[in-house]
DNA sequence: CAGGGTCATCGGCACAGCCTATGACCTGCA
DNA sequence: TGCAGGTCATAGGCTGTGCCGATGACCCTG
């Protein structure tokens, strides 16, 4: 028996529980009455087997087992956080969205959650958000649907404004137990594209940006060991040690920091990637100037 | 209005909605009938005011904003994943738990999942976990109430076995709009022992061990700008700008990342820390050696 | 010893969410 | 053309979850 997300109600009562030092200012804060944060209180910790909070006349504090889970719970509710922020902004707001903004998939899903919460956190003006592939994105902007856009393509576009706002690299990454992971040098580009791998769908901006590469210098993607549809997916082939994959590091920066994937040091291939804001060149709003600002400012130096 | 953890039940039924192709098929892996799994999935559209699917008679496909909500739902599960392997690891098991681990708090909160889950994944026993700092852990091992603890100490201790099983780097880490992100020297240990810091409170086996290099080369902490209770926290304050903290990597790995915190450089300090696995100086049981041997493949060469 | 804080317990109620049954629609095959 | 097997949507009815309010035990402080 696996703990599912329906289990976890109760998770962020948990944790201002934790942060505000007892269960009624946690019900207050999520405006509840005080018997049902207790009952979720006792839920969770029946559903998990553990017994999470000491319960004392002036308060409750967690129990050893329960900061380790408060830890992991931290990175869960992270998490849905920035699905909250995505989402806030992908949501048909009407026609009023006082922001438009579009983007690239990879943008969207690993760089701009963080700024639309900074967006928001420094007072921002509500946005709405579409998705689409680069080529969606600069013509909906030059069509003036959107007032602005995020692409990940080195391409310029005639009539449109644009800006560096930070970017990524691709990564070789494999499980720790491919043949990979023990190599002493780094791949050349020839080995790499002579080698199945595992790989998105032709059309993804990940494959595109990829294939540029290599043929830059001269070389050509070899049969792929598989063709899978998310970068999760992916991810997790990867893992389970079915082979090579390429991906963004942003994708994949936890799972090298722990270990569970390794990256391959590539010799001769540029694999890194500029993301670009892009709008019209006829001038931009003042709020528009506002993202892109935000946006350039939390793009790392690289 | 924003979304709570609450509202994100049936966001496993959408993601292998997707996987699947059709709403039929992922009500068939929940155990749900195929009205209830139609409902979820309603209901999560109907919170999140997005269209997430788009239904036909030979199944469900995503829209492109549907495609967007997946990825951020990947992220929001992998974290649940982690989270649930910690707990049926910590779950007091009755008194027959085959195999006793016990862990400092950072190596539990960060690493530990990870290694737990491959551990499930290869069809290993099952594990009890126990959480405390790198003292209470080797009295433990010591005593025989656990098979195998995780410290993050270099201190050895007498009549017990270790192993290196890879290890983190504290790192200096600030808000993009702190004045440190512009430096292009790295910092002094002189420097950062006299900025005033945001840290946990002492004991917190983070703090002892940056106390620990800064006394290496002869100073000591000045006085902290605050003193708080969690990593979370800690991070959460030092995004909002109010100063620099110092946190293991792999607590800020992803922020760094994405730019939400910068990396500062650090001259003279060896900020490094050793994790190592602990047993007593007996031998070790099969099943002990197997997840020493585990954690020390999944720990990267660093 | 009162007052303000904690948490636990009980009883009652409402509604959320589940299931079964059915129907509409499309596709593929005979 | 018609049947079979797949999709999803809708309706109706029931169960049980999860909420609230009230109350009580307990502890600390003044």
């Amino acid at each position: 028996m696996t703990l599912r997300l329906e289990d976890l109600v109760g998770l962020e009562v948990f944790v201002d529980t934790i942060r505000l030092g007892s269960i009624s200012a946690a019900a207050r804060e999520h405006h509840l009455s005080q018997p049902s944060a207790t009952e979720r209180l006792r839920q969770l910790e029946r559903r998990m087997g553990v017994r999470l909070l000491v319960r004392g006349p002036s308060g409750s504090v967690p129990t050893t087992e329960g900061e380790a889970v408060a830890g992991w719970a931290h990175e869960v509710l992270a998490a849905v956080d920035r699905l909250a922020s995505g989402v806030v902004a992908l949501r048909a707001s009407g026609t009023s969205g006082p922001l438009r903004i579009m983007a690239s998939l990879t943008v969207a899903e690993y760089v701009l959650p963080d700024w639309l919460h900074a967006h928001r956190a420094t007072g921002g003006a509500p946005v709405e958000l579409a998705v689409g592939n680069s080529v969606a994105v600069a013509r909906a902007v030059a069509e003036g649907a959107v007032q602005l856009g995020f692409v990940e393509t080195p391409r310029r576009f005639p009539g449109l404004s644009t800006a560096s706002v930070g970017g990524d690299r691709l990564t070789v990454v494999v499980a720790p137990g491919h043949p990979w992971a023990r190599r002493r040098r780094p791949l050349t580009a020839a080995e790499l594209a002579a080698a199945p791998l595992l790989v998105r769908e032709a059309g993804s901006g990940t494959r595109d940006a990829f294939e540029a590469a290599l043929a830059e210098v001269g070389f050509e993607l070899a049969t792929p060991l598989a063709v899978l549809a998310s970068t999760t997916t992916l991810k997790a082939a990867a893992m389970a040690g079915d082979g090579a994959c390429v991906l963004s590091e942003l994708a994949v920066a936890g799972e090298i920091a722990t270990g569970r994937l390794l990256a391959v040091p590539v010799a001769d291939l540029d694999l890194r990637r500029e993301f670009r804001a892009v709008w019209s060149a006829g001038g931009a709003a003042a709020d528009v100037q506002r993202f892109v600002r935000l946006a350039r400012q939390a793009g790392r130096p690289a």
